[in-house]
This record gives C-alpha cells, sequence and structure tokens, in this order.
DNA sequence: GCCCCTTGGTTACTATCGGGAAGTAACCAC
DNA sequence: GTGGTTACTTCCCGATAGTAACCAAGGGGC
C-alpha cells in the first residue's frame, strides 16, 4: 500500500529504509525489544530471558539498539558491575509492530511446520 | 506480554518459534510479501519492484516461501517461460503485520539516522 | 594475602550467508 | 544458426552471525 510506494519514492531507491528494516527486522532485536516490554532489565537478567542468545550476540543487538535510539544504557558504578537498559519512546514505539509479528509467528507455528513436512514429502 | 510469555512456554525453549520468526522476519522476506500485496507477479517483476534484490535472494525467499505455505507458484507452459507468485490465504494474514512493522521503519527513519549522527560523534 | 565468585563484557576463531557475475535450459523469430 | 527472453542455478569471495574461551574489578571466605 503506501508504505510500499514510499518505499520507492526516497531518492536513494529504498536502500536507507531497507538497511534499517534489515536492522530492526532480526531475530534478535525483535526478541530483545519484546522482552524489555518488561520494564528496566539488567544485562544478564536480558541474557537469561532470551534463551538462545550469546553474549556477543546480545551485546552487539544492545549496542545497535542503542546506537539508533531505541533504547538506554545505564552503567552504575558498583561492584558488581550493574548496567540497566530500558526501551526509549521510540523504542515502546515499535513494541507494538514487533509484538503483532512475533503474535503472527506464534500463530501459524504449526500451520507453517504442516506446510514444510507436506512440502517436504512432495 | 502474553506473546513473549507463550514462547517461553513452548516445550523447546522457543526454538521452534526463534527459527520461524528468523526466516519471516527478514528483509527480502518482508519486501517480497509487502510486494505481493498488489497481487500476482511474475519473477521478473517482482524483481523490478524491489530495488536491491538479486536474482539468487529473489529466488531462495521465493522458494521458502512457498515452502512456509505463505505464497503459491503457478507454472504455466508457454514460451518464454511464465511462472506467477501470488499470495496463499495465510500469506495474507501476514500482510497486516509485516506493513504495520514496514510502516513504522518508514515513519523512524529519520529519527534513526539523527540518532545514528548522534551516537557516532559522541 | 590467596582463591574463587559474579557481572558485563571482549577476543579469537569458524561457519554460514549474501552479492555479483556468469552459466543454463527451453523455446521462438529471423 | 544467431540472438533474445525468462527463470533460474552455480561459483567465488568478502561480510556477518555465532560459539567458546578469556578478562578485569572487586567481594567474601579462610
Amino acid at each position: 500500500m503506501k508504505y510500499v510506494h514510499s518505499c520507492m519514492i526516497r531518492g536513494d531507491g529504498g536502500r536507507t529504509l531497507r538497511a534499517i528494516l534489515d536492522q530492526i527486522c532480526n531475530k534478535w532485536t525483535l526478541l530483545v525489544v519484546a522482552t524489555l516490554d518488561a520494564g528496566t532489565l539488567r544485562f544478564k537478567e536480558l541474557h537469561q530471558r532470551i534463551p538462545g542468545i550469546s553474549q556477543r550476540m546480545l551485546t552487539l543487538t544492545l549496542r545497535n539498539l542503542e546506537r539508533d535510539g531505541l533504547v538506554s544504557r545505564t552503567v552504575h558504578a558498583e561492584v558488581p558491575p550493574r548496567v540497566d537498559y530500558e526501551l526509549t519512546e521510540t523504542g515502546r514505539s515499535l513494541l507494538e509492530p514487533a509484538l503483532a509479528l512475533a503474535g503472527w509467528a506464534i500463530e501459524h507455528v504449526p500451520q507453517i511446520e504442516a506446510s514444510r513436512e507436506a512440502y517436504k514429502k512432495a
């Protein structure tokens, strides 16, 4: 619809949009944002709540989110170190479409798995 | 919210969901689905309407979408060959959340770019 | 002091992915 | 048989994702 059209209208042929879509719309970014829906969380809490993510990937994902202004990072000068991550206002605005997509995925997992099975046999 | 929770509840610790999210939620899949909003399209039409995608990536993306039952592929025995791609009903149900995310990205491109500039300088 | 623990990373390395160019198969018009 | 179109496939290589191991700064027990 109009979104797709405006994607073409941009001067760079949508390159910027594609680059940003590529970063926003990936497994880890989506899961981190969805997890931060719970509020302020520490690095380790995020690591525990997102099964399967490695420390490195969590670090990189958080850095990108921070750079893009979707997540704020607060370091407390304590021992053991304490770093808090929280969604910014922009980050919270991503929550709705992100959860919509995640919800769609959850709803359609059985259907997709069935389709894959059928495809494999054919 | 409940989506994130049910993601954890699954027996495999959300591995299946993550794998599916990873495939649904990437640049090319999203753009192909959004482009097929226009209706039935041929391979070449898709290639032209999605600037920046390579033939290889378009082929792979379409194969995955077909395998997952989101896109139907119809080969016409004509010369020159004609292959039509169309969203299935499941595919069309993805349209709404996909366009919502794409819309979010388009709306926030300037903000994100500004944030990146500020981050680079700091 | 000495050792181990926790937290929040970083480093080094490997595997997989994506892009670009070139090749292929099928058929037609000239 | 030469060139053209369409829808792919194959190959190479650089970039990116992911895994495992390591590190620094204390705190607490002994």
